[in-house]
DNA sequence: ACTGTTCATGCAAGCGGTTGCATCACCAAA
DNA sequence: TTTGGTGATGCAACCGCTTGCATGAACAGT
């Protein structure tokens, strides 16, 4: 049906193991040979059959990335879509493909079947499904934690950002900005990196200070929650915000209460979503690079596929990037 | 190395067809055996190659999924990933994984080689790639266009949103809302999409009406443009929007040029983002279910793989969520 | 001229499944 | 009993490529 080896190898007067060489170009074949070889794998119109490929060589030629997602607006993420897009990026450079697989809609174990039946040769994970019963399935097989695990090992490879170095900054971004009661905004607290986002926040304020209010992550919940307390009379003059839904939130319940942001309220909001740019005021940000993120984590996987070693932990600062809804307070 | 379908035979004392027939349960086997071979399963943790699998059956039991995306956020489209998120839950009913590549960052072609290496056993495509030199490769290879492609051809298979009805509902709503001067704003004419909401907008104004400002797609470029526009002394009093993008840039312009809205300006913009609830104002939607679409393409494919038949095109119509920010004009 | 290397290539055994055909036991119908 | 059918299973080829080992030629060293 296809056009096979075997075709391009009679054409070219060769054996099907010398077109086979020739491809893959590990050995040592006169360049007479090889031209044939060549012109009658373009005459045919030749494409090696990727599968059989694999079973031959026992790499699957894929890696896999795990998502945990429960609805449809998860994938928009954008931690996750601009790291699966840099990870795409090195994953082609290398000539492997890309697996998308949400951990959370399947029945049975996603992650195992993936490995088992050899579909990949490496995964990409969330922190939330690096439990020990499945690491203990894993055994060795190449994975990288995309965040920190929980449930942290030494020999657990990950990349992540430094969550809690995050919040130190916005901290004292805002406290330079002249704001003196600084609450944390928002996030589940179940969630490892908002637990240590929260972490940083007090340890950047000092010992038990601080406000932290917790949501479901949704903007409602923001909106309420801040509304209650920006009404206060000692109220809160700076948030940071665990995400850019919370910040949307915060934004709608001061401008409810006329207060000025900035202004009378600073705000910093984590992610740098493109929309942060362009809301009222323009939010400044605790921006993460999740591209690099997303490269750091493919390479290290590779580096783990190709040498079965590399145990690396990568953690990568955050940045701030300054907008108006932290300006000076009390400025205009 | 792993376990082999061999090795379960000699376990359970069978031949190794016959725990292949169990495994793919097409055949009769007496319960008897069916069992011993499942005991046998269990007892080693076996798991089928699916590579193996894949080469005798001839199936890769994945389907590609092709991006058009030149930076990072493109994944973060929700177009794009509420369908992926789609896609990605009907393939795992059918067992299917998931494959997805970019066609704008590859060097060769990416399509051809997923389908020619037999990487996937079908693709889902943007409407970008669809030109008649690839059409020519891709014969009778099973593929559902997501999005109406440029060149319409009866064979081609594709499922899209009524883009120009999209337009019509919005500018009827407009309209029935009290405004009478509406523009069109954004997108890149090149875009076939763009091009058909310009058509449905133009076509439910009557001939020759209205006012169609293109821009490059960014809020800076959208906020420049209406600012110019609304200063003049016979401006719209109305927009459709493009994209959630282009709403922001207005809704930027109106704020500084003292414009109410609604009242002043009424908008509706295309594309329900999450944050479109939360603008200030709330913005007013043409919707689309992306998830539906994806669903529908994802279903189309897999019935076009399994009986190399099946040639449709989907049209789903939009809706119309109206929010605050096309209230009746002159209300406030 | 003889032997030891090196280079280029062929041979054939896998990789781990699937599947058409053959076989055999068992049972019903003639 | 003979014949035909049917259900359960084995045998072996095959899917298309990779790779260790064998072979033979060419060449250099002595």
């Amino acid at each position: 049906m296809a056009v096979t080896i075997h075709d391009v190898a009679r054409l070219a007067g060769v054996n099907s193991s010398t077109v086979s060489r020739v491809i893959n170009g590990k050995a040592t074949i006169s360049p007479d040979t090889k031209e044939r070889v060549y012109a009658a794998m373009k005459e045919l119109d030749y494409h090696p059959n990727s599968v059989a490929r694999s079973l031959a060589s026992g790499l699957s030629g894929a890696i896999g990335v795990v998502v945990d997602a429960r609805d449809a607006d998860a994938f928009s993420n954008v931690f996750f879509s601009r790291s699966l897009f840099a990870i795409e990026k090195v994953a082609q450079s290398r000539g492997y493909q890309v697996l998308i697989a949400n951990g959370a809609q399947s029945r049975g174990s996603t992650i195992e079947n993936l490995m088992k039946e050899r579909k990949v040769d490496g995964l990409i994970l969330p922190p939330t499904t690096v439990r020990p019963s499945l690491m203990e399935a894993v055994g060795d097989f190449p994975y990288v934690v995309l965040g920190t695990p929980d449930t942290l090992r030494s020999d657990t490879c990950w990349v992540d950002n430094n969550n809690e170095q995050g919040s130190e900054i916005a901290v004292r971004h805002l406290q330079a900005m002249g704001y003196q009661s600084i609450a944390y905004l928002g996030g589940y607290q179940k969630r490892g990196f908002t637990r240590r986002r929260v972490r940083g926040y007090q340890k950047q304020l000092g010992n038990g200070e601080g406000i932290v209010l917790t949501t479901d992550g949704t903007v409602e919940n923001a909106h309420a929650a801040t509304l209650a307390v920006l009404r206060q009379q000692m109220r809160p003059d700076a948030f940071v915000c665990n995400d850019n839904l919370a910040a949307f939130g915060l934004l709608k319940a001061c401008r409810e209460l006329g207060l000025s942001v900035p202004g009378d309220v600073g705000v910093v909001a984590f992610d740098n979503y493109p929309l942060a740019e362009y809301t009222d005021p323009p939010l400044s940000i605790v921006d993460i690079d999740t591209s690099l993120l997303g490269e750091q984590a493919a390479q290290l996987l590779f580096q783990r596929i190709d040498t079965h070693s590399g145990n690396q932990q990568i953690m990568l600062s955050a940045g701030l990037i300054p907008r108006l809804s932290s300006e000076r307070k009390g400025k205009p």
